[in-house]
DNA sequence: AGTAGTAACCTACTCGTAGTAGGTCCGGCA
DNA sequence: TGCCGGACCTACTACGAGTAGGTTACTACT
């Protein structure tokens, strides 16, 4: 079930983008159509080639552009990365947290469907972009720096909340400070997971999510205690 | 109890080779030496600036030698890193293995012992070598390709195996696909809590150690069907 | 219509760094 | 004394990130 919808915003760009600037007779292009352009193309670009293999040069002769225009847009090589996998960070943030709503609403008193669904999304979304989460993130030599960082830092914290909020909900007291640490492991076996897949194609994101919440979940009600069921 | 022994062999190595340095009265010095005097100096810069802006350059100069001494004795610039960051991941993988099999030995029928032990050691070892951990590993801004490739798949090896070894001790017919993707998914947490630790100092490896086998055991057992204790 | 003003874009650089071609200098050995 | 090989150096090339300053075409106003 991972193949229904638009299995990836850069492609579909791609192709929209296309046609916009078709519009456009000569070479000029309004600004912020341009910047769209340069961030779908620098990020297939990345995906094919990585980081460093990927030259501004190479960009600016693949969208017809001169360099400048890139640097006026953007900013620096390193910013234009960093926006790609922001992009791309938002889109799952958005579909996790759906799919935990979704699952929580629907079964208020179980806070491990929550997870389940959560962990069954996350999975679910980079199989849809194989490479292009393994080219951004699980990244190969990247100048990951600042955007991983940020990225690892939002999906520990919403981890982190979801966790204090299912503790609360089963009316303890918790410590956040735990709960932060806890979240971040959590995280580190979901990217280590997540990368796992990628040398075992073979398996499905349920098979992934299930076995992540069978090691994750047990562990976590005792240290939260957290009801069973 | 973690800065007992030597704190860092990097660090040790500068002053011998210093000393064995000394010994030579011209500049001419036997390749090997020349070679270790290269990695440790390597590592130190790799640690103090990170890999982009550690030029080869500027560490020729450091070393008061030439470039191409470093690249006839290194190759590259990639592989110099590769270098240092297998060093730190042999003596990491040797601190671990020798903490695990001197629980398992003193009590070879609760497995979760090994555990506690590998984890433990794992967390002194990098508590005791703070920086170095984190530029060379859970690296901000390095071509890590190969090097924490290679060492990542080395740790998942390790614990994998240690997986099937407590599954088979146990009397039970363990299946190797599913250790190898438990062992990735625990390693990524050790990983992830390596660098939560980097932002909260003031934890102890003890502690760290608690956490890290409060998360994974309880999980760990009822999937490969261990025994509790 | 003619004429600013400005948005989009380009040419042609600088500067820094990885990596190399080819030569030098010194010790040992016949 | 003359030769050989190992340790080392000077002086490059190649290439990529980032920039200074100029050019063209569209728009708006008189």
């Amino acid at each position: 079930m991972t193949n229904t919808t638009a299995p990836s915003d850069a492609d579909t760009d791609v192709a929209a983008i296309e046609a916009e600037l078709a519009e456009h007779p000569h070479g000029r292009v309004p600004r912020a159509l341009r910047r769209r352009q340069i961030l779908a193309t620098a990020q297939a670009m990345f995906v094919e080639r990585g980081y460093t293999a990927t030259s501004m040069d190479d960009l600016a002769g693949r969208l017809g552009v001169s360099k400048p225009v890139i640097y006026d847009l953007v900013g620096s090589k390193e910013r234009l990365f960093e926006v790609c996998v922001e992009a791309v960070a938002d889109d799952l943030a958005v579909a996790v947290a759906a799919a935990v709503e979704t699952a929580s609403d629907a079964d208020p008193d179980d806070p491990s469907v929550g997870l389940r669904a959560g962990a069954l999304a996350w999975f679910e979304f980079i199989g849809d972009r194989r490479g292009l989460w393994e080219a951004l993130l699980s990244s190969t030599d990247a100048p990951t720096t600042a955007a991983v960082r940020s990225i690892r830092a939002r999906q520990d914290r919403y981890v982190a909340e979801q966790l204090l909020e299912a503790s609360r909900d089963a009316g303890l007291d918790p410590d956040p400070t735990l709960a932060d640490a806890v979240a971040t492991a959590m995280n580190g076996a979901f990217e280590a997971l997540g990368r796992w897949w990628h040398d075992h194609p073979d398996r499905t994101a349920a098979e992934l999510a299930d076995l992540y919440t069978a090691l994750v979940l047990p562990g976590l009600q005792l240290l939260l205690q957290l009801p069973d069921a």
